[in-house]
Order: structure tokens, then C-alpha cells, then sequence
RNA sequence: GGGAGAUUUCCCGAGCGGCCAAAGGGGGCAGACUGUAAAUCUGUUGUCACUGACUUCUGUGGUUCGAAUCCACAAUCUCCCA
């Protein structure tokens, strides 16, 4: 029995969207779930109490920064990522797979792994999946992601193609190291860019590997949504029923949802506390850009609708202040709603799943949030 | 009372005869952000009939083909001597 498994309570009749949950180590999900990231296990700005408040079963942390700063042994030593960031809650490491993306001018990647400078001080590294898998397995989350490439967009078919094959080499050789298994579970990825037959190929030959469950990576790397849509249709139906599927760094409300109609089941991104910090609140009426001079003397909440702490307690016109004056308590506030919004839609989606109403969900949603139709 | 210096577009501040509607900051305004090198980044910030024209650099008058830049006087401010 692995560490984490996944249990399939139903699928929407209207849309396909599958209702489950995720049992880990550290507390049962209610999928479709949103995880917020906390990179260098902190969700910038946020406390672990907000989270608990907020209902986050599961956040998401980053191998390649702690490995970094301040170190895994260190990580290990404080006796693991859960009690270092008093977090008693599931925990999910990407491998650094997305670093080697976005960091992709101080790398080089080989077959037997990446050498790459810190963005830090510049020296030099090198992780392979074996060092990844060491460097997961001593952080001690209840999920950990094999180490892959995230090609970028556009890539031609042929470095494509390449880079898929050497992830899903990748992704053996991290199935043969990872030894803690009964207490975390390793996720394999699919990519294969934007091409179809190379999302089926990642994914049946990850699938013959019967990982615990599949991550999608590589969307959401700006292409059009349409694109990213049609790469879900064509990569999901290739795995398994009773195993989670995950699209990593999916994000936007939009997202979400037509995420979850074509049968993910979750998804992390930096994009709500990010803008969050940024001054951009997600509302149930569209975005909010709360610096904006308009609503200087604006004493409503940010949304309405909401409930959570900074819609509860302070109004536009104040946290609008608290942004243009620089102070931090604005910045948290407004990542702190966007969290509880995205936790809630996802909750809203749920509920549509059970009721076998998501594509009605998603009319009314779309309607009021971008006052546009189904694109 | 005498002497020295200063006054630039919202603010600070560069400019010292043409390449100046005027550097650079700050502030303002607007936008972006999707497995976080992001409390970051980008654009914009005299007026308009906006690939051009017009009105600006304390005020007035002058020198010059041409002035934010030189001269005279005035106003205001700072410092030094009585």
C-alpha cells in the first residue's frame, strides 16, 4: 500500500469532473483541491494557522530552494519539512524540475542529470534524480515529484520528443532510488509540450511504471488556454481511474475549472499570492486591482461575497492605503484572500461534481467573473 | 545695515548659449504576473487638433539668428559680517 492513494468518490454526469480524495500521511483531501505553494517552506506571507483556517489540506514546497537554503540535511536534522515549518497538514516537494526551467541560463542538462550555478551565490551544483530523490526523501513530504524537464513553450518536436524520453528515463531512475515509500509517495510527470502523441507516449510509459499517482507538467508555459485544453483531452484519458492527476501550476480561476472538468484533480500555483502581493485581488466578480485610485475611497470589502479574514475586516480604501504606503500587512492580506477565494471555488466545484452540475457551474462562474460566456 | 549664494516641470534634483518639454530619483497613474531568483517587473507622467504644433525652467525687461542657461532690476529664501 503506497503512502498516498487515491479514492474516486464519483464523476460529475454533466462534465466528467471526478470527486475523491486523497489519503496521505498527514490528513485526507477533498479532491479537486487547490494547493497553495510555499516555496522555501513558507507560503509567502501566510502562517500555518491561516492555512489551517483556510482549509488547505495540502501545500506545495521546492526541493531545488531548500536544497539551496538551508539545506536538506539541515531540513532533515530539524526532523523534517512538517515539523521545521509546523506544518501537521500534507505536504507536496516538486523536485526542482521547474527550476531547471526558469532558471535556464545559468544550466546544462545532461543525460545523467543538470549542472547549474545558484541564483543565490553562484556556485556550482549538480542534481541528478538519484541526488533529487535523496534530497525529497530527507525533506520527508507525503508526495514528491519525479525529477524532470519542463521544456519550454515553444520547443520545436524533436527537442521535445528528446526531453520527454529523458524525463521518463528520469523517472525510472527515481523510482529505483526512492526508498521511504511507505511514508511518501513519488509522482511521476507527464510532458511532451504541445504535442499530442508525445503526451501519449510520456504517459503510457509512465503509467507501465504504476506510479502512485501522475502529474501533468509542462502547460500553463504561455500558451493559449485552448492549446493547454486540448492537451488535457489528449494526455488524461491515458491514466489511470484510481490514481491522482495532477496539473502542475494551474492557477487562474479559468483554469481551475476547465482543469477540473477534464478530470484533474489538483493543482498549485504561485498566481494568488503572487498577485496577492502584487495588489491584484481574484474576486468573485473579476479581478481587482486594489491600488487602483478607484477605490481610494472605496469602504467595501474586497469582495463582498467573501467571508474570509481581510473581506471580514478591513475595507478596499484601507487596504488600497496599506499597499500605496508599503506596508506588508497589505500585501498579506490580499494573498491571504486570494488563497481563500481559489480554496473556496474549489469548493464550489466539488459541490458542483456531487450535483452533477459543474458545466452549469462553469457558465455561471465565467459569466460573473470575466461577464463573458464559456470561451 | 553690509556681503555671499540660491530660485527648474507634483517633490528632490541634473542642466551652465543651439542636440531641452528639459537627465536621474521619488511620488502619481495604468498594466502585467500561472510546478516563485517576483513585497517584482513594464509603460506612462506640460498642453493639444499628439510622426507635428503650442506654452514652460520665480517675475519683468534686455543681449543674441537662437536663452532654463548671459545681463539688469524686482520678489522670495539661505548663509556670513554688524
Amino acid at each position: 500500500m503506497p503512502a498516498v492513494t487515491y479514492e474516486l468518490i464519483k464523476t460529475c454526469k454533466q462534465s466528467g469532473a471526478r470527486l475523491g480524495r486523497l489519503h496521505t500521511p498527514h490528513g485526507i483531501i477533498e479532491t479537486p483541491t487547490f494547493m497553495p505553494v510555499g516555496t522555501q517552506a513558507s507560503v509567502k506571507g501566510i502562517s500555518p494557522d491561516e492555512l489551517h483556517e483556510m482549509n488547505a489540506g495540502i501545500i506545495l514546497s521546492n526541493t531545488y530552494h531548500l536544497y539551496m537554503r538551508p539545506g536538506h540535511e539541515l531540513v532533515a536534522e530539524a526532523g523534517g519539512l512538517h515539523k521545521f515549518m509546523n506544518w501537521d497538514r500534507a505536504i507536496l516537494t516538486d523536485s526542482g524540475g521547474f527550476q531547471i526551467f526558469s532558471l535556464s541560463k545559468l544550466r546544462k542538462i545532461t543525460e545523467e542529470g543538470v549542472h547549474f550555478r545558484s541564483h543565490l551565490d553562484g556556485s556550482k551544483h549538480f542534481i541528478s534524480p538519484e541526488k533529487a530523490m535523496e534530497i525529497e526523501n530527507a525533506l520527508g513530504a507525503d508526495i514528491i515529484m519525479a525529477f524532470d524537464e519542463c521544456a519550454p513553450y515553444p520547443s520545436t518536436y524533436e527537442y521535445t520528443k528528446n526531453s520527454m524520453y529523458m524525463t521518463t528515463r528520469w523517472a525510472e531512475r527515481c523510482l529505483k532510488s526512492h526508498t521511504n515509500t511507505e511514508k511518501q509517495s513519488l509522482f511521476g510527470i507527464v510532458q511532451g509540450g504541445m504535442y499530442a502523441d508525445l503526451r501519449k507516449i510520456s504517459a503510457r510509459d509512465l503509467v507501465a511504471m504504476d506510479f502512485p499517482g501522475y502529474a501533468i507538467g509542462g502547460l500553463s508555459v504561455g500558451e493559449p488556454g485552448p492549446l493547454m485544453y486540448e492537451m488535457l483531452d489528449e494526455t488524461v484519458p491515458e491514466l489511470p481511474e484510481n490514481k491522482a492527476r495532477y496539473l502542475m501550476g494551474v492557477g487562474s480561476p479559468d483554469y481551475l475549472v476547465e482543469g477540473a472538468i477534464r478530470g484533474i484533480d489538483m493543482f498549485d500555483c504561485v498566481l494568488p499570492t503572487r498577485i496577492g502581493r502584487n495588489g491584484t485581488a481574484m474576486t468573485s466578480q473579476g479581478r481587482l486591482i486594489v491600488r487602483d485610485a478607484r477605490y481610494a475611497h472605496d469602504y467595501r470589502p474586497i469582495d463582498p461575497e467573501c467571508n474570509c479574514p481581510a473581506c471580514r475586516n478591513h475595507t478596499r480604501a484601507y487596504i488600497r492605503h496599506l499597499l500605496k504606503a508599503g506596508e506588508m500587512y497589505g500585501l498579506r492580506l490580499v494573498a491571504l484572500h486570494n488563497l481563500h477565494f481559489l480554496l473556496n471555488l474549489m469548493e464550489q466545484i466539488r459541490y458542483a461534481i456531487m450535483n452533477d452540475s459543474l458545466l452549469d457551474f462553469r457558465k455561471e462562474f465565467y459569466q460573473k467573473y470575466y461577464g463573458t460566456d464559456v470561451q
